[in-house]
DNA sequence: AGATGTTGTTGATGCAGATCAATCGCCGGA
DNA sequence: TCCGGCGATTGATCTGCATCAACAACATCT
């Protein structure tokens, strides 16, 4: 049977068996509302690198990732760039009460999304209190990682900046059951330098150093944790 | 008439004419369910340098300030300090779906608070829509802040984290009210240090520098803006 | 196969901000 | 009035990471 592939516009043709729904908004929802909510969205697709919106534009979606990573970022007027965080399978994207979008987004890798007009998801969330109830909790968790990250870029040395980042994100593909014996690293230096306000050399650096210390090997596509518990200590910001 | 003063403990005996209403949760409720969540609620009061709640310990109650600042910060076992923010009249401390404190707070100067019960407040929230879509919205601007603080933290050198601070500040306090000619910082440079990824050293310097400049100029207990244009102009990272 | 572009690594050097250290102003208590 | 402690400021020096520069490893195109 041909897989058939979905094109930007296309309609989502079941959330039932949808693989991000665990995780995902749509957790919240019962077999009839799930039907009502799939009815507003649409499944679209990015290639890498498609910029889905950018800051400061107005916000007419929201978005829930189905697959693939994007990049969350923040230009400053001179082009430096700090990137917020990644959003993996599961993660909301736009923020109720705020019209404008706060962050770029673009794809890394190929990438597809539900996207749901903000008008529409607004009507029918509003009458819905465990959907509103689970998109506090995703905010809350939203927050607690950037609180988290906010320690990293403002207390820890690049050594440590760079083993948090590896276990928060091994964490994080575990937590959507994507863990693994290697740890697939989509994104380039470049965007680890700017999630971690590093320079693109230091990131490449301190990997060096990791792997000369016997903490990671390092891979094409990703990293293998050899020293788990040393990394994890110094993600910890011990010694 | 002599003014009772509120001990840990006392009931609030009137949340309609509460000067933190406008910008709190509470601006979400109508008379009768502000009298409801009234019930629930303590009012507290901390001294200066008190600990409201420490991080990983188990959260009981949220909190909606109602008078004075909190400083909120993360430590690493080290005891580097990270301070992720500070809490103003209006905002809201605790997050729903996590069970435990992500951070500390303590006092700066003296600071009443609104307490509410996890659970009755869990309770009471659910089945009002309107306050649950109020929650949203602040950890949506919660979060916005965050991540513009990552922008600072990650980012931003010296002479601009200082700057974006004071303007930023200077916002958040007109957003409630507090605006003035004189900026009244109340917390002390090492706060701001550890706000900023700075050392306490660096913030003198630079709070120096800029008035040396003639773009503050500084008090015993806060600055003066007085070349603005400039300050913004470094805040947003121009130059 | 050779040319070209993209990404990552490594080396040499510079500098912003950390660290170490001394001093000052201010307030409260003896 | 003097003393002790805390917070802030300023100076001297050090260092972790940025910057500048060269090159290596691959992939894509001709």
């Amino acid at each position: 049977m041909k897989i058939s592939v979905l094109g930007e516009g296309m309609h989502c043709r079941s959330c039932h068996d949808c693989t991000a729904r665990g995780f995902a908004i749509c957790a919240a929802l019962d077999k009839t509302e799930l039907r009502e909510l799939a009815q507003l969205s649409r499944h679209v697709r990015f290639e890498s690198g498609a910029t889905v919106f950018a800051q400061a534009n107005i916000a007419t979606s929201f978005f829930s990732v189905h697959a693939g990573t994007l990049r969350l970022y923040k230009l400053l007027p001179d082009s430096r760039r700090q990137i917020v965080g990644f959003a993996l399978p599961g993660d909301f994207l736009g923020l109720p009460g705020l019209p404008h979008h706060e962050f770029s987004a673009d794809a890394v890798g190929r990438v597809t999304l539900c996207q749901f007009p903000k008008e529409s998801f607004a009507t029918f969330a509003e009458k819905r209190p465990q959907l509103l109830r689970r998109m506090v909790e995703l905010a809350g968790h939203e927050l607690a990682r950037a609180q988290e990250h906010m320690v990293l870029l403002g207390r820890r040395s690049a050594e440590e900046k760079i083993a948090s980042f590896l276990i928060s994100w091994r964490d994080r593909l575990s937590g959507i059951g994507r863990g693994g014996e290697i740890l697939p690293l989509p994104m380039k230096r470049l965007d680890i330098a700017d999630h971690l306000g590093l320079t693109i050399e230091t990131v490449s650096r301190t990997f060096s150093k990791l792997e000369r210390d016997g903490v990671i090997q390092t891979f094409a596509s990703g990293v293998v944790l050899l020293d788990t518990p040393r990394a994890e200590a110094l993600s910890a910001g011990v010694s």
